[in-house]
DNA sequence: GATTTAAATAATCTCGAGAATATTTGGAAG
DNA sequence: CTTCCAAATATTCTCGAGATTATTTAAATC
């Protein structure tokens, strides 16, 4: 996580503009980890990546040590670092760990949120049914799908009045971006995730709290228990787009 | 964080042998920003800290790239790197997590600890009574007092099943221990902390997990107090030893 | 005196190359 | 065929120096 921005909010969603090439390695090297363009438990030599990141050796080890703050990356001593692994077990404990984390900061932030605070919450909601209206599943409004996704679950939670509790929820919510890519596989077709958030949001418009747990519960867990269908053998499957990529900025 | 030890357990408390001079420096600065010796809020300048870490700029930066994974250090592109503020409003947000996440470890650990977890409980209380009996405070006791109560609390989430929740924990413990040298100013007297971790041990190890949490609560409250009855102006004061040391290593 | 501008200073950021370490390859012995 | 060992290769780790950027100092103007 770009340090200057771990306690700016819960999911770390827009960074500022990169200043530096560390911090450009790091964005685009995450992205990539995320959408699975380098593979789970696979190394990430520097001595290859530079030439793919375009920078020197230095500024790629400081990327690297920088998404060790992210889980997204292990190394070892003289060994070199490794692209965390991904698992059944994981992704259980990621939401196991969720479901405690968020609930408690959606109760939080239900209690102080304020005028403002619902007046965002209506914009996110807002924007996330326009693009869950065209059920497009091109990868260009799939991104976008993800980015206002993020936005109004961050917006949810925005009131919470515990810095640490919405940084660690960000630490899990990028974890569990990892495996966003298995839900477009199988079953997707049976469930109505607008129906999901509109419940969502609806209770915490009312200040439900009771009603918005048990929304925001099903809505992890649902995206689970499809992720849970996908086999442990497809989770190691790299995506389509084999080839590792370059830097774009 | 070193990467090697994310998993390891829940409070990273010993790191295996250093491998590399990153390793040694990171762990060196750790030390030095928990024990105060790097004032809160105060500027790391890579060019002088290179000296008296007996290392170059780039094995520096990518020690601090490190302590990010902590929330010990911030940085901003092109300005360096900073340590982490602390307040009140910082350690009671803390322990507020850490009532959250810690009770629902022990929770867990207590339902799925077997015999082994028993018996490691029982040898970590043991050595934390033994340094409890002493009531030496000289600086080299209060270390091995700080060791062996990690080491007790880590025993008794140990067989807490979740990874995850392991490690939060272990972020949190960790900034915690920035407060501890203000545990020793004020007030220490009327405190019997022993009594605190014989009650946790005991409701522990009959499975009580009511006894336990409540316990554990307390124990975790107690402390917060004690430091929330040192002023905001002592709490960015630097401890005794002002200078700035070198790696021992 | 306060504000603005410009030079001087200090620090970060970055790369390339060499030393230290790990891994692989190839061959010999059992 | 398997195991062991040594050479060859590949990679990590580390430092020093230069380019870029931020900060401080000093002078000049209002």
């Amino acid at each position: 996580m770009l340090p200057s921005q771990k306690f700016s909010g819960a999911f770390t969603a827009d960074e500022e503009v990169p200043r530096t090439l560390v911090e450009n390695a790091y964005l685009a090297l995450r992205r990539d980890i995320v959408d699975g363009k380098h593979a789970p438990g696979s190394r990430l030599r520097v001595e290859h990546l530079k030439g793919d990141y375009g920078v020197g050796a230095g500024t790629l080890r400081e990327a690297l040590s920088l998404l060790v703050s992210d889980a997204l990356v292990v190394s070892e001593g003289q060994r070199g670092f490794w692209v965390t692994t991904i698992s059944h077990e994981d992704i259980e404990d990621i939401t196991r760990n969720r479901l405690l984390l968020e609930t408690e900061a959606l109760r939080a932030s239900i209690k102080n949120g304020d005028d403002e605070w619902e007046a965002e919450l209506v914009a996110a909601f807002h924007r996330l049914t326009r693009v869950e209206e065209k059920l497009n599943t091109t990868v260009a409004r799939m991104r976008e799908w993800e980015d206002r996704n993020r936005g109004f679950h961050e917006a949810l939670i925005s009131a919470c009045n515990s810095r640490w509790l919405r940084y660690l929820i960000g630490i899990l919510y990028r974890q569990s971006e990892r495996y966003r890519r298995f839900l477009l596989t199988s079953s997707r077709a049976k469930r109505d995730i607008h129906a999901e958030h509109s419940e969502l949001f609806d209770a915490a418009m009312k200040r439900d709290v009771r009603r918005a747990s048990a929304a925001l519960e099903l809505h992890i867990m649902t995206t689970f228990e499809i992720i849970r269908q996908t086999s442990e053998e497809d989770l190691q499957r790299p995506p389509k787009g084999v080839r590792r990529n370059n830097v774009s900025a």
